[in-house]
DNA sequence: TAGATTTTGAGAGTTACTCTCATTTCATGG
DNA sequence: CCATGAAATGAGAGTAACTCTCAAAATCTA
């Protein structure tokens, strides 16, 4: 899920020196705001960091934040992983049941964006409890990634891309997830992001508990 | 849940005489607000409608209206709902599975608001799916109500009701719910929210659908 | 009716975000 | 290498949702 991958661009370095320099000024531009984002964020928290304060430490005018990132939120959330675990999903056996390949591709997702940065992960699910903003944008992230789910879901399944039943399996999909973060967070990151994503698939997928255990 | 109930505030108006100047002029001016509100939002959209606009129609200060609600979007979806639902369902026989109690109190709700004000709902719905920052807002506020159902879920099920499983499900429940009030309101509101709602919780009992019908 | 309490309005301040326009910076073909 | 076009930037003004403070007004209580 987007909001859950690391910050980092999938871009190999390889692809730079053919890019021009224009090109890697901007990824250089958005490199710097979301580094002097995050260390501000570390500071002095989320809500006393000022659009002028990132401006100002990354070297560009507060309108260039802005034209880098819509809203302050995004700065700390965006990613471009999304299409990548997509791909990834899709690229799963048919036969094999939706759950596991999601299981899979959470499993992989959660393998990259640790090795990745695994200090990024952790402040956003850490913000995304603290500060509503952040959590709201983040499960909005995630619902869209959930809206490009259905597709795949439906192939799956054979049901309609756009029903109810598909929409409400991917939906309370993206609400476990969300809830999984919350949960690894509030308990100080000490379990692993994998298992407790397993054990929430494993609620998914048999249903919420009827019966006592 | 708590954005799914209508607007009007469940007092009893005999309890009113019995109130005081002071406490009925402030449900008077709560109510103004609201209808501020909704009037503008009908005519000229959400985002087009200003604080001040509401205010001036309201005929109380931009103040005023702060003081009641933090938010612009609290105008348009707080209701005092909630603790009687998680009254209802905790009032429900201990045996019956409790998604068939989630089943028999959301109906209840859909029923009495859909009497109460009919109109809201939708509008709610509606700008849930149009407008971003509601959206974001009603999952806030459903996740609020989630939360206090995690008690009642563990009731039911004895399972740790700040566990991963029974928070996994709670929230996953939201998602749904949340979902349904969406494809409802894109499909114009022709269907009956309380079998969608029905649907819903089918997939969600029985586990999201892994083969082919 | 007097005094304590609550509610309100006015106004100033903050901050995220938007728009516009002039300036600068890079790309490109000759 | 330079001229021309395109893209990126900065500066600044503007909006609107909130927040805070303080004095005035309305209500409650004795």
């Amino acid at each position: 899920m987007s909001t859950m991958t690391a910050a980092r661009s999938p871009l190999s370095p390889t692809d730079l020196p053919r890019m021009g320099l224009r090109e890697r000024k901007k990824l250089k531009t958005r490199e710097a705001i979301r580094a002097a984002t995050y260390g501000l964020i570390k500071e002095q928290g989320y809500d006393a960091t000022t659009i002028e304060q990132i401006a100002d430490r990354a070297e560009v005018s507060p309108s260039t934040v802005f034209r880098y990132f819509p809203t302050k939120e995004d700065i700390v959330l965006t990613d471009e992983y999304d299409p990548l675990m997509l791909e990834e999903l899709r690229a799963r056996p048919a036969g094999e049941a939706w759950t596991d390949s999601v299981r899979y591709v959470m499993r992989r997702a959660i393998d990259i964006m640790m090795a990745e940065d695994p200090e990024v992960v952790r402040m956003r699910a850490h913000l995304a409890v603290q500060v509503p903003a952040v959590r709201s944008r983040m499960v909005e992230s995630m619902s869209e990634t959930g809206r490009l789910l259905r597709a795949a879901l439906a192939e799956r399944t054979g049901l309609d891309p756009d029903g109810l039943e598909v929409r409400v399996s991917a939906m309370s999909l993206v609400g476990g997830l969300m809830e999984v973060n919350m949960c690894w967070a509030e308990n100080g990151f000490q379990d692993d992001l994998r298992d407790l994503v397993d054990r929430a698939l494993d609620v998914l997928e048999h249903g919420l508990p009827t019966e006592k255990p």
